[in-house]
Order: C-alpha cells, then structure tokens, then sequence
DNA sequence: TACAAATGTCAAGCTAGCTTTACTTTTATT
DNA sequence: AATAAAAGTAAAGCTAGCTTGACATTTGTA
C-alpha cells in the first residue's frame, strides 16, 4: 500500500504533531504511516479520509496482490 | 463499523468458506466480521470493495467517534 | 426424520498496528 | 553559527485482527 499522507499533511500546511493530534494518533504512527512501514488501520484510514475530504481511495492505494 | 458483508454474501450466493476463499482469509475471520466482532484490516477491506465492485465506504460503514 | 451442509462457538497463539519514552538528525530562522 | 522546531530512529510493550482446530447448533433436503 501506498498513500498520499505526507503531501495531504504538507499541502494542508500541518506538523506531523498537528496531524497526529487532529486524528487521534501518536506522531510516531504518522511517521510510520507516512513512511510506508506499516498500513493504518480501517478506523485511521476512515478518520483521514473524513479531514482531508477524500475517499479511503483517494489517500491509501491498494497494490494488487 | 457497521458492514453489509452478510447481505452482500447472500445476494452473490457465496457460503462463508466460499467468501473466506476468495477473500484469502480463514472462515473464522469471515463470522467476526459478520457479526462485527472485529474490523478487517485495510487490506482486507480493499480486496472485499474489490471483489463486490463496490468502495470501500459502501461496504464498511464507519459511526462517527 | 436422518443426514449433510452451513453456520456458530470457544480457546489458544501469532503478528501488525499503535503507544510511550528517550534520543538524534535535519531544517529554518535569527 | 546558535538555537529551536520539526522530523527521524530505536526499542519495548499492549491489543486488535487473524489463524487453526475441535466441537455444537441450525438449516435444508432426500
């Protein structure tokens, strides 16, 4: 899985602390997020999706596998 | 999280091992999510949409928190 | 009504997603 | 160049999502 995460987080002009707070998360789950080493859960995703107003499709893209 | 997995399952005629085969899950894993024991990881959420030709938001239902 | 297929329950174990804490490195601004 | 803010790294611990296996119950149909 790929995702769009860090550019939504700059392109909205937020620190990694601010998009942590704003989903309820730890900043080291942004990183790791951001940084691909692990998939958010469904909750997350949906929590993301929601502040950027995006699909879950739009910001976490599915590779076939 | 709601979900429509069941009605979903039913109305392409599929068993529970059926959908767990074609899903790559366990059946076990099938019965939780029918009846909304656990959420399914983003992975698993994306090849459900996958399978019903469906997004994932019209699938799994997130309930505001 | 017997039998098989489908569904459900229980329990123990593994790993991915997330947390916290503490420290280091990079980037920006003065 | 000094400082502070932001980003990155590492490690240990907890729990949700998933697995396997064995058994019980429900449903459908011969």
């Amino acid at each position: 899985m790929k995702n769009i995460l860090e550019e939504l987080r700059i392109k909205n002009g937020f620190t990694q602390q601010e998009l942590a707070e704003k989903l309820e998360v730890s900043r080291q789950t942004i990183i790791s997020l951001e940084q691909g080493r692990y998939n958010p859960s469904i909750i997350l995703a949906f929590k993301t999706a929601r502040l950027f107003g995006l699909t879950i499709e739009e910001i976490f893209i599915y590779e076939e596998g």
